[in-house]
DNA sequence: TCGATTCATGCACGTTTATGCACGATTGGG
DNA sequence: CCCAATCGTGCATAAACGTGCATGAATCGA
C-alpha cells in the first residue's frame, strides 16, 4: 500500500502544515494520517525536542520566531503598529509586485502577511526579508548594497540603481514624518533619496503612519500629498491632519481601533468544545 | 536472462524511482525486481553511505531536499554550532573583508562575532545581515536578487554577477556536506555555483562543519579539499575524517569541548601533518 | 584448464523500531 | 471545584532491521 506514510515523510508533512497554517492539532493529524494520536503526541514531542516546534496542549505551533532584537523600535506600540499593519495588508493584492520600504511599522505589515498569499515583494530590508521568508506563497526579491544600520536597509547608490529598475505596482513607504504641507519626509538623505526614486516608479503609494508622526516633518523630502497616495492612520488620528490629507487628494483610511489583545504569535491555538 | 538485473542497475533504476516518486519502499522493490528485502535493503544502506537517499525505517528517501528553511535548520543542535562558531571567529580579523555564506552555521557565527570588531562583512543572507546589524563596528554590505528560500539566501544570476565582483580576504563557506574525496558539497545548483563562484575569487576559504555533515555527499561539487581550505570541525569527528582531510593539505581545527571542562572560551587546537 | 578468490545474493538468527492500547496523571474551561 | 480532553508511560506486537554464514556464479592467475 503505498497510501502509507513513512515516519519521515509524515514528520515533514508536519512541517509543513506548520509553517503554512501556523498551527497543527493532533486530533486532526492523526485522523488525516490514520494513525493514532499517541503516535501522532509521539511525533510532536520528538519534534519539539529537535527544536522543529513548539508543544501545546492540543497540538504544537511552529518556533517562536527568533524576535530577533532588532530594533528597540519593533518593540515599541507594537499594538498600534499590529493594527495599522491589519489595516493595510488588504491592500496587497494575489499576483501584485510590491516594494516593501524599511521600517518598524512596514515590518509588522510583513507579519501581517498571511502565509498563503501569492504575490511578489521587492525589499531593501533584511529584516523584514528574513519575517517574509515564513510565508511559503511569496516570491522575495532583495536589493542589496552597503547596509546602513540607521535604516536599517541598503538605501546608497548600488540599491538606487536597482530601484530605478524596479516599477511596482504598490510602494509601500516607511515614513519619518508626515504633514499636510511638507508630505511625507525622512530623517536620512539617502533614504529619502532611495523612497523618492522607488515611489516615483510605483503604480500607487502606500504609508502607513503611527500619530506620533503626524503633523512632523524630518529634514528630507520624500513626496508631497496627492492623489496616488494612500494613508493608512490609527484611529486616534488628530481631525485636522486627516482632513488637511484629503483636503489634498489623498485616500485616508481608518485602521480599527480597539484589537486590544495581540495573540501570542499571533497564530493562537484554540481549543474548540 | 535479460530478466535479471546487474546490481549497478538496479541502484540507478532505484535513484530513479526515487526521482519520480518521491520515495521508495524496500517491500516493493523487492518484489518488483524479484530479489529479496535483504538485498534491497543492502542496496539502500550502500547508497545511503554515498549520499545518494537517505536512509528510513521501511525504505528510503531522496537526499533532503527538505531540510527546511534557514531559520529552522538553526534552531537544530545550537549548543554545537555555537561552539563551532567561537572556534572559527577567530580567524576573522581587524579590517579584514569577509565574505558570510548562508547556512545555520554559519549564522551562529555571525552572531559570535565580538560587537567591537571593525570589519567589513558581506552576505547573501538576509538573516544573517539582521544578526550582524546589532554589531556596531561592523561595515555591512548585503548581496541582492531573487531570494531561494530554501537556501535563505540570494544565489540567482544576479547575485552571482555581484559576487564576481568580490575578492574577500576571507569566505566562510556555509556547507551540506563534506567527503574528503568529494570534497565540500550542496544540496542545490545554483547555490553551489555561488558558493564556487565565491571561493574561487576569494584570498583564503573557512567552512566550519558539524559532524553529521562528515564523510557525506549531496549532489552538487563546490569545492575539492586543498592547502588552501580551513576546516573547523566538531572535537567528536571521526578521526579517520580528521586524517584524510589533513592528508590533501587542508588545515583541520578542532573547536573546544563543548561541555564540561574547557579552559578557555572554545580555545581551538591547531592539528598538523 | 583448473583451483583460488571475489562477489552478489539469500537465509536464519537475534535485535531494534514503530505503533497501538491501557492506565493513571495533568491540564484548562466553565 | 469539576469534568472531559489531553497527556505521558509502560507494555505488547509485528514489521523492519543488521549480521553472520552458506551458496553459486563470475573472475583471475598460473
Amino acid at each position: 500500500m503505498s497510501t502509507e506514510l513513512l515516519l519521515r515523510e509524515r514528520k515533514s508533512l508536519i512541517r509543513e502544515r506548520l509553517r503554512t497554517d501556523g498551527r497543527v492539532l493532533a486530533a486532526d493529524l492523526a485522523r488525516e494520517f490514520k494513525v493514532s494520536e499517541d503516535t501522532i503526541r509521539r511525533d510532536l514531542r520528538e519534534m519539539a525536542a529537535a527544536g522543529l516546534c513548539e508543544r501545546v496542549y492540543g497540538g504544537a505551533l511552529p518556533i517562536a520566531p527568533d524576535a530577533g532584537s532588532l530594533s528597540e523600535r519593533a518593540a515599541l506600540a507594537p499594538e498600534r503598529k499590529a493594527a495599522l499593519a491589519r489595516a493595510s495588508v488588504g491592500f496587497i493584492e494575489r499576483g501584485m509586485t510590491v516594494f516593501l520600504d524599511a521600517g518598524s511599522t512596514n515590518l509588522a505589515i510583513a507579519r501581517a502577511i498571511a502565509p498563503d498569499l501569492s504575490a511578489t515583494i521587492v525589499t531593501n530590508t533584511p529584516l523584514i526579508a528574513a519575517a517574509l521568508m515564513e510565508k511559503p506563497g511569496l516570491d522575495l526579491i532583495l536589493i542589496g548594497g552597503t547596509l546602513d544600520r540607521t535604516v536599517g536597509a541598503s538605501v546608497g547608490a548600488r540599491a538606487q540603481r536597482d530601484a530605478a529598475l524596479l516599477r511596482p505596482d504598490l510602494c509601500v513607504l516607511g515614513t519619518c514624518g508626515a504633514d499636510a504641507d511638507a508630505g511625507l519626509t525622512a530623517f536620512h538623505f539617502e533614504d529619502a533619496e532611495f523612497k523618492r526614486l522607488i515611489a516615483s516608479g510605483s503604480r500607487s503609494v502606500l504609508a502607513a503612519i503611527t500619530t506620533d508622526k503626524l503633523g512632523t516633518a524630518a529634514p528630507h523630502a520624500v513626496i508631497g500629498i496627492d492623489p496616488a497616495l494612500r494613508l493608512v492612520l490609527e484611529a486616534d488620528a488628530p481631525k485636522a491632519q486627516i482632513a488637511a490629507f484629503a483636503a489634498q487628494g489623498a485616500a485616508v483610511v481608518l485602521a480599527g481601533e480597539g484589537a486590544g489583545r495581540t495573540p501570542r504569535h499571533g497564530n493562537p491555538i484554540e481549543i474548540t468544545t
